[in-house]
DNA sequence: AGAGGTTCCTGTCGAACTGACAAAAAGTTA
DNA sequence: TAACTTTTTGTCAGTTCGACAGGAACCTCT
């Protein structure tokens, strides 16, 4: 059986992303009514494929977080790869899924692109009986652990929140992610303790009412001494 | 300009095994020397394409586990994805990294096809001047990281050991991975206060001098409650 | 101006945890 | 039997953590 030289499969790459931020206390990821065929009108996550042989991952990923959020200079990391071989109608299709951090308040949606993009609450989507393409359900819910964990011992909960902040707004990211209540006290007390987490910039007033807050910016530190311990 | 439907670009999908395991207290990594030609004759992780289409990734790992190292029923976990454009001289190549860890004393190599594979220390391999295939050290770099992490939150240290073991077993698991020296009875106190994570089985005798011990196995708990914090 | 309300910030206190170290227990070797 | 090695059980002080009290600073309403 002489067979030919063997040759190795050729697959399509796509990227897709998990943005989350945070609107109105509560934790959204953005999603995309899809306009094509497989899937067609069902939400999903923005992604698409490599745009040429040589476009690197990340890239596309950033390249996508621009053209369909109209995203640019926010937190991304990879998250996985997902290439379970009946993911895709349309043929082998591996996707390495990537999570972004949005600060809070971007506009609306300001897609430059896509239009159909909105921002839905992950429990909504989450919640039994919601459809989602494709295997993007999973891929959301380990994006939200991904964030879940990281919440813990690195400075991932700055990139939620705009360049200045205060410790409470820092603390409503951490309920929100996390979705426990925590004691302002303790949790004033625990973040001034690890060191480099935030560093101070100056005096605020709270535009409803209260005692004004301390102002503050991400500190250069990523990995938190002493970790923040989930409930 | 009616370009042509615009077709996504197709490439390469392989599969690397970062398979750790502990050889005389020291943290090791299974390498083989390439024999075909980008890189030939370097060290390099194990590995291989898609066989076809239509094999599923983690199912490709668990091959090439068996092909390349002899190896079945290890922990086998997802590591990342390293797909940089000029990363392999033949083309766009992307590869899914995996981290596997094998009990202690799996026989020298035992490869049914690669007989040259070899269990190299990973301070050896990792220091200034060794040279490895393609970006093979960044894999092995984070896979380690990847390992003494979850060493910290997860059981991943009893995939080091047999079925049972020894409190002593797992704690040179933890020194040979985390690179430091820990005391024996804060060591002992902490296992034993992680509830789930080591169960006893039965007293035995240690080959070469000392009090006999306890005999345990892995537990049902695969988290950590409270965590091993590294010094 | 003062009362009341809301939020921010500083403390306090007991329980739990950690790291450093002592010492007994149970074997082997000389 | 003495010496040695390794495992197992404690002890103890310093630190951290969760729960809670209370003062400080601002707003709004009367």
């Amino acid at each position: 059986m002489p067979d030919d030289p063997w040759q190795p499969p050729r697959i399509l790459l796509a990227v897709d992303l998990v943005i989350l931020t945070l609107r109105a206390a509560r934790l959204h990821v953005l999603l995309v009514n899809r306009g094509i065929d497989p899937f067609r009108g069902a939400p999903a996550l923005p992604g698409g494929f490599l745009a040429d042989e040589h476009e690197d991952i990340e890239a596309a990923a950033r390249r996508e977080l621009a053209e369909e959020a109209g995203l640019s200079g926010v937190h991304l990391e990879p998250l996985g790869v997902y290439g379970e071989p009946g993911r895709d109608p349309r043929g082998r299709v591996v996707s390495v899924a990537h999570l972004a951090i949005a600060p809070r308040l971007p506009e609306p949606v300001a897609g430059t692109d896509a239009v159909h993009a909105s921002w839905t609450p992950v429990d909504d989507i989450l919640a039994p009986g919601a459809e989602l393409a494709f295997d993007h359900r999973r891929i959301i819910v380990d994006g939200v652990e991904r964030a879940r964990a990281k919440l813990e011992h690195t400075a991932l909960a700055t990139a939620f929140c705009a360049e200045s902040f205060t410790i409470s707004e820092l603390q409503q990211v951490y309920e929100a992610v996390w979705g426990v209540r925590l004691d302002p006290r303790n949790f004033y007390r625990k973040v001034q303790g690890a060191r480099g987490f935030i560093v101070a910039v100056g005096p605020m007033r709270k535009p409803s009412n209260g005692r004004p807050a301390r102002l503050f910016k991400a500190g250069p530190v990523h990995v938190l001494t002493p970790p923040m311990t989930r409930p």
